[in-house]
DNA sequence: ATAACTGCAAATCCTTTGCTGTCCG
DNA sequence: CGGACAGCAAAGGATTTGCAGTTAT
């Protein structure tokens, strides 16, 4: 009967392919990343991780979150607010995102033709596609029984998604 | 002969059309946004402002740059970098940027397509289009003779552009 | 007159860092 | 062992704000 606690979350296991070091907290942080389906940023992280091990501090989230950006583990995402978001990389194909004005949640798409667009667009110009950032903003189409008071055209202020 | 220092700037003029109190820095501010064709950031906009007023402090010109971003005169942009960049709202089409990764200059475009094609996207999704974000990075072509030695690929720092 | 504005400095917010102690490989 | 990493609190950089004094209308 295997009895390990072991099972490294997948970006762990990205980790240590990069040769990093694999701490108490950083594995906490990197199986946080994995499971999240979202956009968190450093305090959400840090909240979920927290659970999970409570001495993790926010200053290593940050230093974990911007190291792994670095390592091209992690991407970092800014959809207004202030505050920066990350998403794991994703090997295949890229996805965009359309934040919903009205409460700031976020919904991926994805479009194969834009990016080879853009690509062509920036050889036009004389220049070597090397990323690009797109986001969608809107507004939910006939919302049949609006169930939301955050109702927001000012300053966004939101939390993840 | 008319000896009117007068002759508003085209957003001073804005500026009056909302109702907005026209006091000297105002005014000084609404012309050096008038006359920039960049996109300079608040710290840049002190700088130029100050040649023509020097009693305007950086306090007012973040105040007054959200008073007009507010009021749909200004635009703000993230070029990335920390600090927000700003120009004026363009009535007719929209326009697009290319950041040249190597020395944070920036590049307009436009491709009336483009929006058309993400409004329809934005409605496949069941949203109506509100506005969006694209920016694109890239280097530049077989550079003849490159000049510029701050070729950054690590966070960038520069200036506005 | 009076609400809108300005300056200045203190306050916020997010993020980074110096220092010192700890732990993985 | 030795460098990589963690915690904590202080430092930073951009932007906002409280307060008291001006000023455009």
């Amino acid at each position: 009967m295997k009895a390990q606690p072991a099972e490294e979350s997948r970006i762990a296991q990205l980790c240590i392919e990069r040769g990093l070091k694999m701490t108490g907290q950083r594995r906490v942080i990197a199986r946080v990343l994995s499971d999240a389906d979202d956009h968190p940023d450093v305090e959400e992280l840090y909240r979920r991780a927290s659970v999970l091990d409570s001495r993790i501090s926010v200053a290593t989230v940050y230093r974990t979150v911007r190291l792994l950006e670095e390592k091209g583990i992690l991407e970092r995402r800014d959809f207004g607010g202030g505050r920066a978001r990350y998403e794991a990389t994703e090997s295949g194909r890229h996805h965009y995102h359309l934040i919903d004005v009205d409460n700031g949640k976020v919904i991926e798409f994805e479009d194969p033709a834009h990016e080879e667009f853009m690509r062509r667009v920036a050889e036009r110009l004389g220049f070597e596609f090397v990323s690009m950032r797109l986001e969608l903003f809107g507004k939910k189409l006939r919302s049949p029984a609006s169930t939301d008071k955050t109702t927001r055209h000012d300053r966004e202020k939101e939390k993840h998604s």
